[in-house]
DNA sequence: TATGAATGAGTCTTCATTCAT
DNA sequence: CATGAATGAAGACTCATTCAT
């Protein structure tokens, strides 16, 4: 029985996504991986480098989604206030939190709980810098704009916001969240958050 | 060549923190403890029952300072709404904050990023799922005092907020924060969480 | 350099069994049985799961072959008192004791004197206990079929029988009996039980 | 509070004794020994040399009767086959080894079972060795004094009647028999050996 | 006598990866 | 592409015994 060379690949990305997932990336051993995905150990080299490969190669789609969907919402063309106090926008980043945890719950998982000893280690704590770094750019353009807004916050503060974007995430992939409470959270989300903002901006 | 019983436990604690920081618990090996704190690989089972048993030997301070924190900012005798707005409320709480984390940065630091493999992998779940039953049921408490106030928070929403504690906590812990930085920042944090908390309650 | 699968394994098995006869289980270790075979200590893993599997395998024949002859002398079609009583039968006994000693000499030894510690420790007492059973049955049918008869045996005593006869296995596996011996020996052996046996059942 | 060295020294061999009863003498450790007994582990060197050593302290009255009932029941003055064929020898046999049982169980199980590891390992063999030597000098003083009879037993016999005896103790030892059927035991033992014996002796 | 620290070789087993076929 | 053998270091932990105090 042959298999074409994409379901193997396939197979023992499968495979290897579940371990991970229920022993995290150390805890994992491609001696596992082969077995489960009835590959031969060291034909697994034959479709990836090395483990960390593998983990890699998994957490791809999620990792340019979160770059994409990170990027396109405070690097947008348009410098305003609204981005942080209306509702609507808010509503709708929240909304995008959720379409990305719909898409990619295992991932999300693995990227924020599960990566300890592999090359993504640190991935989310690279990232929150690179956001503050490009949110603390927004606010110098918005302060530009706006000269009589505080749009003084201090990095720190921005920083810590950008990784409770993260821990929300974390929160959101690991307790599914009901659809009928979902509404309710956002918009509790979004209350606080709007409020909180408008507070420290208009000061 | 005998030494002090508490000395040569302290090495061994002192050198197991510092690896344990830089490459986890997992990652951390026996061996390698025992080569940098200058005792023989054998002879640290003298003085620990286990890898394990050192960890929580480090990490029970911390653990005993942040129940205690906690446990006392929330289960305080008065039930009030201040807790959540009052600005004044949440200073102190912030500055308590900032307390253990400058008593317990490194140990904070293990806690939250570098435990995975431990048996204390799980803690913070575990404890932020304590305290959002103890919050909870603060809430309850509140709905019967004031009835007309909205205190029907969503059991996710007041999870995440528990969680945003922890996260805050690991940035403080991670991002040495300035002290002329630190002021600004608490009153940034401050601000942000009675404004967000009052247009929750009052609505 | 790789070799032939079935040639390594057999040079391990191969070791091991000296090993074992020298060391007993727990006294032999991988490593020694690595080096003994030519072959890495970690590679023996490729071919066994664990060092009780290995001790397992070179006794599995043996094993085989002792339930065998235990089974099909005491539990055939026919009950009668010959089984005990007449030199015929006996003879044929003992004579199927000696091929089984002849075929099986070292594993013999090693299931009867070497295996502390391994998963085949208690196999002797097992077995024993097993056969005891087997045996009483067969007195019950004999007591059925002769009335008249005393076969009215302790267990005690029938246990002890049993429980020499793997004595008598142990002596014939250690001391190596000359040709011109064995018929002698088998005569007294023979004589020396059905007189024995007479005795009881006729009183 | 103090204790008396003796004091010490019986509270070792008495936790030892059921340590190895448990685990063998192999798999029980110092360790174990020194904490059960409530004595520092190096502290128990004040005492004995070796673990070989308090083992064979422990075992020494069970070798010590084991060789008097030994010696004294096959070399004595009288030459003579009741020895072997006379229910009244017989029988004072057999009760002078049940009074062995009693008083040493323990150790008997401990020198016949469980020395694997420990200089008395072979203990049983050599026993056996020695007394077949005996027993062989006592047939040809027999063979003396009785020229008709036949007294012309092959050493292999002989070594297995006595490495019976052995296995008899064994059995005695593990399977604690009750008082009523002590007596039909006996009974049947006896019966069965001077039946034995005579058809040897008498052909 | 008693203690606790020290030793150094030892236990079985697992690891990710490579190599030859 | 696939296989199974090979590697060599590493994993946590235990051992009986000794030493200095």
């Amino acid at each position: 029985m042959q298999c074409l060379k994409s379901d193997i690949r396939k197979g023992i990305l499968t495979e290897a996504e579940k371990l991970f997932l229920n022993k995290g990336f150390q805890g994992t051993s491609m001696r596992e991986i082969a077995q489960k995905s009835n590959v031969g150990l060291s034909n697994i080299y034959n479709y990836f480098h090395s483990k960390d490969d593998i983990y890699q190669e998994i957490l791809m789609p999620v990792i340019r989604d979160l770059y994409h969907l990170f990027y396109t919402h405070h690097s947008g063309e348009q410098v305003t206030m609204d981005v942080f106090t209306s509702v609507e926008y808010r509503k709708r980043d929240v909304e995008d939190y959720m379409k990305l945890v719909e898409q990619h719950r295992v991932g999300l998982k693995l990227l924020l709980f599960y990566s300890q000893g592999s090359s993504l280690d640190s991935f989310r704590e690279q990232l929150t810098d690179k956001m503050t770094v490009i949110i603390d750019n927004y606010f110098r353009a918005m302060k530009h704009k706006y000269p009589h807004l505080n749009v003084d916050i201090s990095p720190f503060f921005l920083h810590l916001q950008i990784s409770w974007t993260f821990t929300m995430l974390g929160e959101l992939v690991t307790h599914r969240i009901e659809k009928e409470d979902l509404k309710r959270f956002i918009t509790e989300y979004v209350s606080f958050g709007t409020a909180g903002w408008k507070e420290l901006m208009d000061a």
